[in-house]
RNA sequence: UCCUCGAUAGCUCAGCUGGUUAGAGCACAUGACUGUUAAUCAUGGGGUCCCUGGUUCGAGCCCAGGUCGGGGAGCCA
């Protein structure tokens, strides 16, 4: 083993690889993987900043470093020193000739293995799952979308204030709170920085909230988490033409960003990014009433109604059951058959058990399909869309669509109500393709006095805590308008993922307090 | 709260119409193999079939109740 001291290499990251070519460094990271043959090591080696192969030859180590690193459990923590070898194949293009290896600690037997693993039991390791390479790839990219957010307000002179977390009031009314216990007396969760974004509007003209919001809502969905992150912009002087005009520029830049910064982790990810790309294009923005005839088929989309959209999108689903179900029986006959090698067997039975899977996926999904037919022929006007509504209408136009002007019911109490169409609020939800659905909602404040102590009311909120907000109309009374951004919505749909679960951390949802 | 699907080895799952001693792959251990990208070969250890009760000569499988979980509805970002 040739002698080397831990002090003459320099210290690099994984991500600085490219540009040390051809010298030697060392590196302190964690053994994601290994596989080994007859005198080599192969290992996936990660520090945190990316992900590299390192490879541990006996006739360079020597028996006994090799012994170890042939031993090394995963996830144990170590530093290598070695040369840094351009290699096309590798996901970093680089890869670490190691000349020296020195364990940090051995790890016990990890639980996360090389192989499928099922959700809760993924969920259960959370703490240990955010190391995977798919994991990381993500909060990389929610990192960014977080950083291109601040840059794209701040550089357009927002200033980003807070909204307080216990709040004395639901502030919409309609869904569950969270109840603590503040001082004595019954304080909620905030469920959003809405009211308190108005008044800082007010004081400073441009503003954004940034903060975590909850809802104790039993939502047992791919869409729900029961605390997530808000970013909530507010604009004095701002009407709903311009409120819309902003969200657009907003999403455009965030998803830019994202799209020429995180080559990497999208590629990680397997994003197929056109959707994304879409972004570049002018959004669509229609009348919620125009979206309904939409979705109720009355109207056609580029030739196609919404129900030929959803029997084509059915057909496909069952030809692919077919194909999978095809699949499955020549294989079970090709193992059946008797003539195959062990491996040959192997490989047949988990090809089958992966199609097993993807058929019960697309039973959950045809049975979608159905759903979403049957509430679009019985959507009833003046409603809010579900799930599958807006599936349905974001799938007719394959782009991110903005859909205003809603029955006033359905909206909150402080929608600016059109003096052109009355019954109709000035509001906006901004839905993502690809059945990512609702990540935007804003829209332009009532500004009238009298209204909005009606619709209090009407509402049945109690007056009392709404004295401050009804002094901003008093006090300098200005059109305003704003917007709310489910971040993890966006994380999910910019990484294309099933579950809004993998976009935070530790996420907390029905059912899940731990880790 | 409602609808729907599920719970079998550390993990992912198979287990037919109820029938002898419950299986596979991965992981782990040992050995073989010099360039691998989750699944090369051989050998080995590893089980309260979620719980409770019932039907039956016999229950992983059937029935009832419960617990926990997935997906969806409602509600929403």
């Amino acid at each position: 083993m040739p002698e080397i001291s831990k002090f003459i290499y320099m210290n690099v990251y994984v991500r600085q690889l490219a540009n040390h070519e051809g010298e030697t460094v060392q590196l302190r990271g964690w053994n994601a993987q290994k596989r080994d043959s007859k005198g080599l090591v192969f290992m996936v080696f990660r520090d945190g900043t990316g992900f590299c192969q390192a490879v541990i030859d006996v006739q360079v180590v020597g028996e006994e470093v090799f012994e170890i690193a042939k031993r090394l459990p995963q996830e144990s923590s170590l530093s290598i020193t070695g040369k840094v070898v351009k290699d096309e194949r590798q996901i970093g293009g680089y890869e670490i000739h190691v000349t020296a290896l020195e364990v940090i600690a051995e790890a016990e037997p990890y639980p996360i293995t090389p192989k499928e693993h099922g959700v809760d039991f993924l969920m259960d390791h959370r703490h240990l799952w955010l190391r995977s390479r798919r994991q990381w790839a993500i909060m990389r990219v929610r990192n960014r979308i977080i950083f291109a957010i601040h840059e794209f307000f701040q550089s357009r002179g927002f200033i980003q204030m807070d909204a307080p977390i216990f709040t004395g009031n639901a502030c919409e009314g309609t869904t569950t709170l969270f109840e603590t216990d503040f001082y004595g007396e019954p304080a909620y969760l905030s469920q959003s920085g809405q009211l308190y974004g108005e008044a800082m509007a007010m004081a400073h003209g441009l503003i954004y909230t940034f903060g975590p919001t909850f809802r104790a809502e039993k939502s047992k969905t791919r869409r729900h988490l029961s605390e997530f992150w808000m970013i909530e912009p507010e604009m004095a002087f701002y009407d709903l033409q311009m409120d819309m005009d902003l969200i657009e520029d907003f999403i455009r830049y965030v998803v830019t960003k994202v799209l020429e910064d995180c080559k990497n982790e999208l590629q990680i990810l397997e994003r197929d990014t056109t959707y994304l790309e879409k972004v570049r294009e002018p959004f669509v923005r229609i009348k919620y009433e125009d979206a309904v005839r939409i979705i109720k088929g009355e109207v056609p989309v580029s030739g196609r109604t919404s129900f030929d959209m959803l029997e084509e999108e059915k057909q496909k689903l069952l030809a692919e059951r077919e194909s999978a179900e095809k699949e499955i029986a020549e294989r079970e006959a090709k193992i059946k058959s008797g003539t195959l090698k062990k491996g040959e067997v192997n490989f047949n039975q988990s090809r089958i058990d992966k199609l097993k899977a993807q058929l019960t996926d697309i039973a959950e999904r045809l049975q979608a399909v159905e759903q979403w037919i049957h509430s679009a022929r019985n959507f009833v006007r003046g409603n809010d869309f579900g799930g599958g509504d807006e599936t349905v209408l974001t799938k007719m136009f394959g782009q991110p669509v903005m859909v205003y002007n809603w029955p006033q019911a359905v909206k909150a109490f402080y929608m600016k109500e059109d003096e052109q169409e009355p019954g109709y609020a000035k509001g906006v939800d901004l839905l993502a393709p690809e059945g990512y659905g609702e990540i935007v909602g804003g829209g332009e404040r009532e500004t009238d006095l009298e209204k909005l102590k009606r619709k209090i009311q009407e509402h049945q909120l109690p007056m009392s805590a709404f004295e401050w907000y009804l002094d901003l109309r008093r006090f300098g009374n200005v059109p305003h308008s704003g917007f709310g951004l489910g971040l993890e919505r966006l994380v999910a749909w910019i990484c294309g993922l099933q579950h809004i679960r993998e976009t935070i951390p530790f996420p907390r949802s029905y059912g899940r307090l731990l880790p």
